[in-house]
DNA sequence: TGAATGACAAATTTCAATATCTGTCATTCA
DNA sequence: TGAATGACAGATATTGAAATTTGTCATTCA
């Protein structure tokens, strides 16, 4: 049971895995200690509170989930396919762990629910990612001339019904992969450089 | 309390004021029936189970709250405006429920979970109203040539983060006017007519 | 005769007693 | 001496017995 000495990764891969086993309504620091072998007054020694210990391992798994986005994020495909690829696979990642293993993303979900502040932290690095792919695309001339930190808040709120869990349930219905695609369509449209001059039919009155 | 016959309509009246009053989880059908006088029994007449009778007092209300949205619709306002304007009103009038009158919106959210068909056909009546200004705006040339339901359902999409209950919590944050704003700037040049032809300042390779 | 009633069974909710958990801290241990 | 313990108070959760609610239907009423 015990192992050398108790340090806050040791606590926090044993949370972790209490978490999963007994799901975020029934795992207690008490079951902590216990997989650790020690009593749950030395795991507050290292995390102030529950909801601190929550929070750790949290954040742990979202670094964890954000890498592959990363990777995309600074290849070199070239910008528009670099974010619609962006896009997919962060949409890809949510829709494979809920439908995946429902219970689990529950368990994410109910953690997510109380720290806010984690969340809000994520979401900036999120939208980092996606401004970078558009300055790329400005730089390039495939993007028309745009401030990308806020284009890069209003592509990750035009895309939330496809990413933020509260959609789920919307997730494994028929023609969820169209209507995505057809967003992303719409966007980039939105994204590419301006036409020479708009033309009108009806004159304005 | 009686007053000349038991029909579904003073049922519903009844039925509305009951829970507007007591709330989702505390309106009991015997509560409805007492409010008009008659045995619970009675209303078993009328309306098949309690979820039938919470159903339709929820389809009253999207009614309601649809009739200015499609008077927009239908106005004479040039299309790209139009679309804003209709936009606007969606997200403003959610607003005002939720941060206006919480616990009414509380009620109205509580019986929409329990109503998916109801909803599904609401959404359908939205998207058919944006279909209808985005079809007006292509036959004036002030957008593109695209299919109107397939874009009218990426435009609710799109928007989704505005004007979906499940994430009203954001609604009153510093910064959603501008987002918003943002948003429908992106959503419209992606509706504008094509330029003439794109132009890359890397040649594909 | 057709609408309304109210007694009833089954399902659901409430509520208070009981048990468990969180977070602290004086004490022990190595 | 600094980490670990475990007893403890207050907060939170569980449980199951009692009460309420839903939905039915044989009977009453106008």
């Amino acid at each position: 049971m015990n192992d050398s000495v108790l340090t806050p990764e040791r606590i926090l891969a044993a949370a972790e895995d209490v978490l999963r086993r007994y799901g975020p309504g029934k795992a207690t620091v008490v079951d902590v200690a216990q997989a650790l072998g020690v009593s749950h007054g030395s795991v507050y020694r290292h995390f102030a509170s529950k909801a601190a210990l929550r929070d750790a391992v949290l954040r742990g798994w979202l670094a964890r989930s954000m890498a592959p986005l990363q990777a995309i994020a600074t290849s070199r495909t070239p910008p528009p396919a670099r974010l619609r690829q962006w896009f997919s696979a962060l949409r890809q990642t949510k829709r494979d762990n809920v439908l995946g293993d429902p219970e689990l993303f529950a368990t994410y979900s109910a953690l997510a629910a109380e720290a806010g502040e984690a969340i809000a932290e994520h979401k900036g690095r999120m939208q980092q990612q996606i401004a970078s792919i558009l300055a790329a695309g400005v730089a390039s001339g495939d993007f028309r001339q745009l401030d990308p930190a806020a284009a890069a808040r209003a592509l990750f709120d035009a895309t939330a019904r496809f990413h933020y869990p509260g959609f789920s349930h919307l997730w494994d219905q028929p023609g969820e992969d169209a209507a995505f695609s057809q967003l992303l369509d719409l966007l980039l449209a939105g994204l590419a450089p301006a036409p020479a001059a708009p033309r009108r039919r009806k004159p304005a009155r």
